[in-house]
DNA sequence: GTAGGGTTAG
């Protein structure tokens, strides 16, 4: 077309045309070429198409200079939808510039009910919670305009977000009074929201009252359930397979992410392959929140190769990073490059990863305990401008706590600008976790008086600090006013902390009479706590009770056969052992292999008991007779109550000598000969024998060596354990 | 012909 034949009309039709398809940097250009145009004056339909490429194609600065004559045009009071455009332009590309976004609302003399609904979702989706649900007030007294189901569906995930259950209430029975309860949207918002509050069977009741499903409200109460925990996961996982089942609807990443998470939590990991298979049927397995949940299964459950394939899948997806390291040859030669080559491929892949990616991709790391690829991620996250993003930062703690390096964690949380209660109870967690209590409950305390409102995992953190080091009256402290004064009501897990509490400090008859205390029936998991604790002060009696309530309630479960076999072996009960080896054998329950790993020069050597096909093993055995004969002599024992076997004395302590926990330590000391501290991992708990060992081992090799197993960390150095754990 | 909503991090 000849461009002085252009009028209006064509001109905003082309530009929304090229703005619709994607094609935004020609839609600026002919935005331009417009401009200067005589006699055509650009219309509201060329200006919010032009705003929006702005937009898309980041430049920013134009979008700025359309502002200015958009003002000048006056087209704010005439065009409603220009003014939007704008306030999106100043959220979305403007970094979350609110302030700006808010001045444009002011400004705008007219508004309907799409642009009030517009500015509030915008203030809540960046956190400013209280000034959406003012404008929202602003809204109802002075606009005269009526809220609908965007609004509604927004604020009511505001509620859902900060837990302002009284107000969800309020909205809730607008919904209704409006006829909107009908409402997909509306119908999820509110799931959510009284899942996230505490109140499932609100959920339950807001689900079953729709008469249309689609996979977000299937998931949205899914994973409802999957947030309460405390054995919801188990109707989790029932949802799952109804929704399977009616196969209406398709489960959707998310659905998967919920399900996953259900199903690592169930002590019999049996569906998680079915899971597995569904998700790469539907082509879903390598999306990161997916791949992600099976990472974490399948290293809860033990099997570190799974979980490891499945996280190199979107390490690499993701980062493409130093591929073939796998030879010696190969590393020096990428150490060589490695910086450009970090850069080349990160400008290939980089694109499209959201923070959600990179979160995803840290909590994967932190499963493995990885923490060469954790750091890469950090790099990158840095790299790739989300270096202050919150989830991500709070990703990042969690990484390095569980990685087991507490300093960098709390580097970075030192670091962050804005903290919200993920971010404190990450840190406190980390620390806790550690068995630093102090440090945990001085950080919480810290959160109270900066006015951040814990909740109840923060609470769980908080008295799991506790027990780890045995404060009991602190503990108790909070139990009491977590409800009091927080309003937090208790749950299964916080039992199961006081429990552990009690058990650790061997005040056995207290835990059983705070047990017996409970609102509700002790599950597996307080159960599974306090046989731990029998099994530690060696009260056979009250053991066999508690084996036998998690057994009536997990005939499966491997864990309670194998602490009740430890316990009749602590007291040489080898008759009793042995039935319990048989009654495994008739159901075919068999032990979960235990295995230790660590990492070295980011690769990952893992090890199982008796393992020679490691490259070094000969190595490693060597290493290991020296290290027996060193510790023996500061005072070391064997202690063989942990080998099963039923075999001489002798053998059994060469046997105890084979565990993959000391093979792994051995292997760090050969291959690592500086003093960095030692990480070691281990998919079950750490052997008594091997813990006491490896406190000798830190005295005679001046090494620090941090042990993450099933539980926590041992920080072990000069020979001490900062856990209160009794061997 | 242009604008707004719901799920994932501890």
């Amino acid at each position: 077309m000849d461009t002085n034949k252009r009028d209006i009309v064509s001109y905003s039709s082309m530009i929304s045309c090229y703005a619709n398809n994607g094609n935004s940097s020609k839609a600026v250009n002919m935005f331009v070429e417009l401009l200067h145009q005589d006699g055509i004056f650009p219309n509201e339909y060329c200006f919010t198409a032009a705003i929006r490429s702005c937009l898309d194609s980041g430049f920013f600065e134009t979008g700025l200079g359309l502002f200015g004559f958009v003002l000048k045009a006056g087209y704010f009071d005439s065009h409603v939808c220009v003014g939007c455009e704008l306030i999106d332009m100043f959220v979305k590309g403007g970094g979350g510039d609110l302030d700006s976004a808010r001045k444009v609302f002011d400004r705008m003399r007219e508004k309907n009910v799409v642009t009030w609904t517009l500015m509030i979702t915008r203030l809540a989706q960046f956190g400013f919670h209280g000034d959406a649900i003012g404008l929202f007030l602003d809204m109802l007294v002075s606009s005269g305009y009526v809220p609908d189901r965007f609004t509604l569906t927004g604020l009511i995930s505001v509620c859902a977000e900060i837990e302002f259950l009284s107000f969800g209430k309020e909205l809730h029975s607008w919904v209704i009074r409006s006829g909107l309860a009908l409402d997909l949207c509306v119908g999820c918002s509110l799931i959510d929201m009284y899942a996230k509050c505490g109140l499932i069977r609100d959920s339950r009741r807001v689900f079953d009252g729709m008469v249309d499903h689609n996979v977000m409200s299937w998931t949205a109460l899914i994973n409802g359930y999957v947030r309460g925990g405390g054995g919801q996961e188990r109707e989790a996982m029932r949802l799952f397979s109804d929704m399977m089942l009616q196969g209406c609807v398709a489960p959707n990443c998310f659905t998967f992410s919920g399900v996953l998470k259900a199903c690592a939590s169930l002590p019999d990991f049996g569906f998680g392959e079915q899971i597995h298979g569904q998700s790469i049927k539907l082509g879903l397995s390598e999306i990161d929140c997916v791949g992600n949940g099976l990472v974490s299964l399948y290293a809860r459950s033990g099997r570190t190769e799974c979980a490891q394939k499945c996280f190199d899948v979107l390490f690499e997806k993701n980062l493409v990073l130093c591929s073939g390291v796998d030879d010696d040859a190969s590393v020096k030669d990428s150490n060589l490059n490695s910086e450009q080559d970090l850069d080349r491929k990160i400008d290939y892949t980089g694109k499209g990863a959201s923070s959600f990616t990179y979160a995803s991709l840290l909590s994967g790391a932190a499963c493995i305990g990885t923490i060469g690829k954790g750091e890469q991620i950090h790099a990158r996250v840095v790299k790739m401008g989300f270096g202050t993003d919150l989830s991500v930062n709070n990703a990042l703690i969690s990484m390095y706590s569980k990685c087991g390096n507490k300093e960098a964690a709390l580097q970075v949380f030192n670091d962050m600008e804005d903290r919200n209660v993920i971010t404190w109870t990450s840190i406190i967690n980390g620390f806790a976790k550690h068995g630093f209590a102090t440090k945990a409950l001085e950080l919480f305390y810290d959160m109270l008086q900066t006015g951040v409102k814990p909740n109840d995992v923060t609470y769980i953190a908080v008295l799991s600090a506790c027990s780890h080091v045995g404060l009991i009256d602190e503990a108790w402290k909070h139990f009491t006013s977590m409800r009091n004064s927080h309003g937090i009501v208790p749950r299964m897990e916080h039992y199961a902390c006081m429990v552990d509490l009690f058990g650790r400090s061997g005040l056995l008859s207290e835990a059983i009479e705070f047990i017996n205390s409970m609102p509700f029936d002790a599950d597996a998991l307080v159960w599974r706590t306090f046989l731990g604790s029998c099994r530690v002060h060696g009260n056979t009696e009250l053991g066999e009770h508690a084996a036998k309530m998690i057994l009536e309630q997990e005939p499966h479960d491997p864990a309670t056969y194998i602490l009740l076999s430890n316990l009749y072996a602590s007291e040489g009960r080898w008759d009793d052992v042995s039935a319990i080896r048989k009654r495994m054998k008739q159901k075919q329950i068999t032990k979960e292999a235990g295995s230790s790993w660590i990492e070295v020069e980011n690769q990952v050597h893992k090890f199982h008991v008796g393992d020679t096909l490691h490259p070094k093993a000969k190595k490693i055995y060597e290493k290991l007779d020296e290290l027996a004969l060193k510790i023996k002599n500061v005072g070391y024992v064997p202690n063989t109550d942990f080998v099963l076997h039923d075999v001489e004395d002798e053998q059994k302590e060469q046997y105890l000598f084979q565990h993959s926990e000391k093979l792994a330590v051995a292997f760090a000391l050969i291959s690592t000969p500086n003093s960095k501290p030692i990480r070691v991992f281990k998919n079950l708990r750490v052997c008594g024998d091997c813990h006491s060992a490896i406190k000798y081992i830190s005295t005679v090799t001046g090494r620090e060596i941090v042990v993450r197993d099933a539980n926590r960390f041992h920080h072990i150095k000069d020979g001490k354990c900062s856990c209160n754990d009794y061997w």
